[in-house]
RNA sequence: GUCUCCUUCGUCUAGUGGUUAGGACACCGGGUUUUCAUCCCGGCAACGGGGGUUCAAUUCCCCCAGGAGAUGCCA
């Protein structure tokens, strides 16, 4: 905003703001999790909201991890998040290739002219150090800085690929403002010693094919996560080494597990794909992920995507860590689940009911507009998608068992449960369930007349009906059972009240 | 250990040199309701601590504490 306020536009072809050129970086090691996807989305939101352009670039220079499906995953992950890239892999680009091992000639080409520079140096005593996941890592002695020319020969003649490490300087220090964050500091001397850029396998570290490819793709603005704040000051050495100009950086702040942790799998579900497994709507899920680290306001939490790609700024983005709160995603997506029409719920609602089996796939018009009929009945008793399974089971399969503590109201016993059961039922059979008021009055009247309250003629039946004491509202149920099933049911409530009784 | 960042209700957050510190989720209570859910109403609940600066600090500064992150030939 005060950028807007003083330059007077942010319209790139009158006035001197750099168009804003924002990236999304992930690695495809991994499903993309809430974190990954946080990123993604203000990266996006904040390209749209200044008619920038946003980049999705795959970074895979670790081939130990690398997994097919994590790339896949990102894709579809944008997919149905209903974000596109306008640079990327698939969709091209003026500066691809959009994939970090399609690139390695342009990273080693820069590495050469580091080298030459004498910024960076090829490093031969540390190819022995390598180490896996778990281990302690012994810290780098600088051991490879001043190699002779015949050390150096003696290693190449062993077979040893080096790798490649930064020259960092003993003196002064990285001084950023970040646009979250403020300004931050840190000593040369406090960076990792001499890290390395080049692996011996030929692949750049993230470090060094960051900084190559937001330059080289003209990025203006990174944002990413706030546990690359303290690498930072080692980017920009790198791009002091280099001698470019650094883009702007703004660190958003961590999404945390409730332990105050770093959100991971022990938190529960944190990959996008679980949520949309479990019936998350795709707008909800976006809706609270702008919510962690990011507001409007005081008072408004509703917003669509739309909503966000014009009304997203970096200043209103928050320092502090954000606990991911699962219920009130839950909550939202609740909130979103009531007001869809009805023609999106029920094709969301459909593969579900596929699955348990109670529609064949691909779903026949049958099926379609019985569980459209069926959806009065659950709607308002969804919070998530898969809710609908034990919603409807009753419904889709047969009662099997009615348990006689469920079917004998509180303080009653088996005979009067019976009775209570058999009035009602001919309460039903005698006005039907055509006109949902008429029935209800009748059934006052009943209760009224055996002087019992209404809940305890109720309670019987809609355990015979569902088989369980919470279930959908009672007249729609057996409407949509069908009198027919229902009447059985309720012959096979009955029987269990008539064995207790005698 | 070292370095960096962070600190308003349990959680997400708003906010200000003078406010009854606001909203939402969760929770508790009540109402509507044939159960559950929805919906409505109400309630609980926060400026981490200590120093300054100031007529006045939750707000500005310093210190401490706590938390997190980083410290890899992972990103």
């Amino acid at each position: 905003m005060t950028e807007n306020t003083r330059i007077g536009s942010n319209d790139k072809t009158t006035s001197g703001t750099p168009p804003v050129r924002v990236r999304y970086a992930p690695s495809p090691t991994g499903m993309q999790h809430i974190g990954g996807i946080r990123t993604a989305l203000f990266n996006y939101f904040f390209a749209r909201s200044r008619r920038g352009t946003f980049i999705l670039r795959v970074e895979d220079t670790d081939q130990t991890r690398f997994h097919p499906e994590a790339l896949e995953d990102i894709y579809e992950s944008f997919r149905w998040l209903g974000i596109s890239a306008d640079e990327s892999p698939a969709a091209g680009g003026d500066y691809g290739p959009y994939v970090q091992s399609q690139r390695l000639e342009l990273y080693r080409e820069h590495a050469r002219r580091l080298v030459e520079a004498g910024r960076a140096y090829w490093d031969y005593t540390s190819a022995s150090v390598q180490r896996s996941e778990g281990e302690e890592a012994v810290p780098y002695n600088y051991s490879g800085r001043n190699l002779s020319e015949s050390q150096i020969r003696e290693y190449q003649e062993e077979g040893v690929t080096p790798v490649l490490r930064l020259l960092v300087p003993a003196e002064g220090e990285a001084v950023f403002e970040d646009l979250v964050l403020g300004r931050i500091k840190r000593k040369h001397k406090d960076l990792p010693p001499d890290p390395i850029l080049m692996k011996s396998d030929g692949y750049p570290t993230y470090h060094l094919a960051n900084v190559i490819d937001d330059h080289l793709m003209e990025i203006s603005h990174v944002l990413r996560a706030q546990e690359w704040v303290p690498s930072t000051p080692l980017h920009l050495l790198i791009y002091g080494a280099f001698g470019w100009d650094p883009p702007q950086f703004a660190h958003l702040p961590m999404v945390m597990g409730k332990d105050g942790s770093k959100l991971s799998k022990r938190h529960g579900s944190t990959s996008l794909v679980e949520f949309r497994r479990q019936g998350y709507l795709s707008e909800a899920v976006t809706n609270y992920i702008s919510l962690l680290g990011w507001s409007l306001d005081d008072s408004r939490e509703f917003f669509t995507r739309d909503d966000l790609e014009s009304l997203f700024t970096l200043e209103r983005i928050n320092k502090a860590p954000a606990v991911f709160d699962y219920r009130k995603l839950e909550w939202f997506n609740g909130q979103y689940l009531r007001d869809l029409p009805e023609e999106r719920l029920t094709a969301e609602l459909l593969p579900y009911i596929q699955e348990a089996g109670w529609a064949q796939s691909p779903a026949s018009a049958a099926d379609r507009d019985r569980l459209v009929a069926l959806l009065p009945l659950i709607r308002e008793r969804l919070k998530v998608l898969s809710d609908v399974v034990p919603l409807l089971r009753f419904v889709y399969e047969e009662v099997q068992q009615w348990p006689l503590e469920e079917l004998i109201p509180k303080q009653a016993d088996a005979a009067s449960a019976a009775v209570w059961l058999d009035a009602a039922w001919q309460v039903v059979v005698q006005t039907g369930t055509d006109d949902e008021q008429t029935l209800d009055d009748a059934l006052r009247v009943a209760a009224e007349k055996l002087d019992t309250k209404l809940g305890n003629l109720l309670m019987p039946l809609r355990v015979a009906i569902t088989g369980s004491r919470v279930s959908p509202p009672l007249v729609g149920s057996i409407r949509e059972l069908g009198m027919e099933r229902a009447a059985a049911r309720v012959a096979g409530a009955r029987r269990v009240l008539e064995s207790e009784t005698n």
